[in-house]
DNA sequence: GTAAAAACAATCATGATTGTCTTTAATATT
DNA sequence: AATATTAAAGACAATCATGATTGTTTTTAC
């Protein structure tokens, strides 16, 4: 896919009450879900329009009147990408329930699909690719705001002492990240899995103010 | 530069007393520098061959001279990088000093730097590259074996609890690996570093055996 | 001092990717 | 039913990276 060009978002076109775009909607769907899964099967790098196009199973021709170019149809996958992980974060932590394991296991089985994957391709590509960089990082920021502000929501009581806190995050993001990415690229131990994970937890449960732990 | 190729090591050449060849040698240095900054400047996936060249500032056809082939080229570049690994690693570990600080410090240190940056932009490469992750593999398997075996020569006493030992490596190399990647895809805030690594510190000092803590 | 070998440079043909443009089929509106 | 609009497919030229080939200069060896 060609670098992503740095332009100025085209005005929205009117708003019209367009009934029959709906199945145009259908399969400019289709193209996102198979630039996320070129993403994962082939990397960043390697995915292009041709095999995006074969992987949703149509012409490139048909992929190109959909999206004017590759960049655009990359841009609308990243969103994609990005309300994925939104849900899937929602769904974590919305679950009413507080218990430190019950998070930090949500984290990591989250943190364990395949959306992450795609999401550290970009990520480490966007380090050499300003253009990308420019539309992942905004993306990037808001859903770590979200994650300190779920975060500070689930642990009210916990305010006092905002150095402890955000230290517990901070840790949290590393180590869980950390773990993802050496499961990524040849580098965790699958035996060590469960002993970090417990061990985090009781680091997260230290770092608690007295008056939270009981 | 092209895909690397799975292909049986040829045969070495017979062995010459060849003088003038030092010359040659001083060359393929150069290029294989120049790879290694191409890594890092552009990404394992735009570091062409004509890049390379420009960097090492000689023709295509000087580089192709010294390197049958990209593959061979980036092959040599990885040897090279694992040995700048190495011989950082060894110094690190190497200055005699057993205490725990010192030793997290070196390895954030060494992993802070720009050769940790080409590793990490390979081995993420060679998930979708068999015939990347076939050299590479084998490097990062014997990085973590020495890794592992410098651990048990820095503390011998703290063998008899092998468990907490291990823990104690799998979390310094995650929480160390996770923060240099995220700090390297805008995802670290800097201010949580000294944080992090003073609790590190304290987490492995924990973990140490009663008759070693003292 | 000449011959051989190596270092280096330049060009060529091939294949892949990109974006644009043209053509055909399907569908909706009048 | 006719026509206009959209979906879909295919053809096109431009760019770029690759490996191979050929030519030129420098260095080493005899």
């Amino acid at each position: 896919m060609a670098r992503i060009a740095i332009k100025s978002s085209k005005p929205a076109p009117a708003l019209e009450l367009n009934l029959q775009a709906a199945k145009s909607a259908a399969t400019r769907a289709r193209l996102i879900d198979a630039t996320i899964r070129c993403i994962i099967k082939y990397g960043y790098s390697r995915t292009t329009t041709p095999r995006v196009a074969e992987e949703a199973g149509m012409s490139r021709g048909a992929m190109l009147h959909h999206f004017e170019n590759g960049g655009t149809l990359m841009q609308a996958a990243i969103a994609e990408l990005h309300e994925k992980r939104l849900r899937a974060f929602r769904q974590s932590a919305g679950s009413s329930v507080h218990e430190v394991h019950t998070l930090v296991r949500a984290y990591w089985k989250q943190i364990s699909g395949q959306t992450f994957t795609a999401f550290h391709e970009l990520a480490l590509a966007s380090r050499t690719d300003k253009g990308l960089a420019s539309i992942l990082v905004p993306a990037q920021d808001e859903f770590r705001l979200r994650w300190y502000r779920q975060a500070i929501e689930l642990f009210p009581e916990w305010q006092g002492d905002r150095a402890r806190f955000d230290l517990a995050l901070a840790l949290s993001q590393n180590v869980l990240e950390g773990m993802a990415i050496n499961r990524l690229t040849h580098g965790l131990d699958e035996r060590m899995v469960e002993p970090i994970l417990n061990d985090l937890e009781r680091q997260i449960e230290a770092l608690k103010p007295l008056s939270v732990k009981g």
